[in-house]
DNA sequence: TCATTAATATACCGATCGGTATAATTCAAA
DNA sequence: TTTGAATTATACCGATCGGTATATTAATGA
């Protein structure tokens, strides 16, 4: 063995990586098997040797796609030190969706819970955990700033990332449906402004 | 003829009643011809007497679904007069949104636009039209609220018709996804605050 | 090098998909 | 009451769905 990683993992990796994006961008249901094959140049069985079924593949591939834009996120606010720098990432990133190529099909969260919501409990309750997992670190960001002075004590910090994650997926829905950044335009600039009124 | 609608005409609106529920809920991909049939105690061969094709039904339980909702807003509307408390109904529709039977299932528009956007273009348009007479109403309920000195005349009409829809359509996926209300107590309670502070 | 196992390909399964041709039925007007 | 048209039901189509049993190939350790 000469990685520690076997070619089974390597494939398994491989499969996530080609087929992510297209699970984002024509749902679970849109997206078929046939699909899978064409995408990664595999036959199915090879496929259902890595993963016990679809769903397996497209859990996977939600947690990749998330983790893909929340990396791109974090690594964008590790370059500020300042609570308020850091937190005005969010209007910046997807105020240029159209530059960043995983945010173009839509922001996972959003594709995945409006469609699993009614239909898919297991994607379902992965989108939840992201939506958490999101909160939670606006919420920190946002303690941290009061802790170190640098945004207003009496801020609710469960509130603001509330707010800042409604407006950012609110908007980029509209942007999806007109094809327009207009509406995301006036969005984040709104959003701008709250977070700058937040500072100390 | 007994009232100048054909037997054609209200069968063609009965199945579009009975099915307009379960598109809303399921998708356009997630709802089969099977389920159709079920829901309306109709055959296949019936349906597409009346239809053309899926993708007809799926047209027609839009426009049902986001009249419905069109409509319900506006009999509220219409209850008052002055500007704000016209523009205060949204917030407190969807802050209610569990005791609204045809918005148990989610946003006809959030629901079908991240469902079509990069899938079904005639489904797309139809969201894209519906999100832009919802944007058109609230910048007109706005401008009316300025001609009237209800409202600062400095206030941008898109702007705020871009932060409302956005608010509601973000913090109502949230709703859908936790299962829970809070996040979408705490945007109304914010989307209120937003509106009262346009008041002259 | 050889045997063993892991990984992939082939060929197929039953079920369901959206859709349709045609037959049966119901309806409205004469 | 009869007739012609409008409406609905029946029975079926080919294609595709997700999934699998099995054969083939490739990688691994002795």
């Amino acid at each position: 063995m000469s990685d520690m990683v076997s070619k089974a993992d390597r494939t398994r990796q491989f499969i996530i990586e080609k087929t992510a994006s297209i699970f984002n961008e024509r749902g679970f249901l849109g997206t078929s098997l046939n699909e899978l094959t064409k995408a990664t140049g595999l036959t199915k069985g090879s496929i259902y040797g890595n993963f016990e079924n679809k769903d397996e593949v497209a859990l996977a591939a939600f947690d990749y796609n998330f983790t893909r834009v929340t990396e791109f996120i974090k690594s964008k606010i590790l370059m500020f030190d300042h609570s308020i720098d850091r937190l005005l990432v969010y209007p910046d990133v997807y105020r240029n969706y159209l530059k960043v190529p995983f945010l173009l099909a839509g922001c996972p969260i959003l594709n995945t819970a409006t469609e699993a919501d009614d239909t898919h409990p297991k994607l379902k309750e992965k989108a939840a955990e992201a939506l958490s997992f999101w909160k939670k670190s606006v919420e920190n960001q946002i303690k941290r700033g009061i802790a170190l002075g640098e945004i207003k004590a009496e801020i609710n910090p469960t509130q603001i990332a509330v707010i800042l994650i409604a407006i950012i997926e609110g908007s980029f829905m509209q942007a999806k449906v007109t094809g327009k950044t207009t509406e995301l335009k006036i969005s984040m600039d709104y959003l701008e402004k709250i977070i700058l009124s937040l500072k100390i």
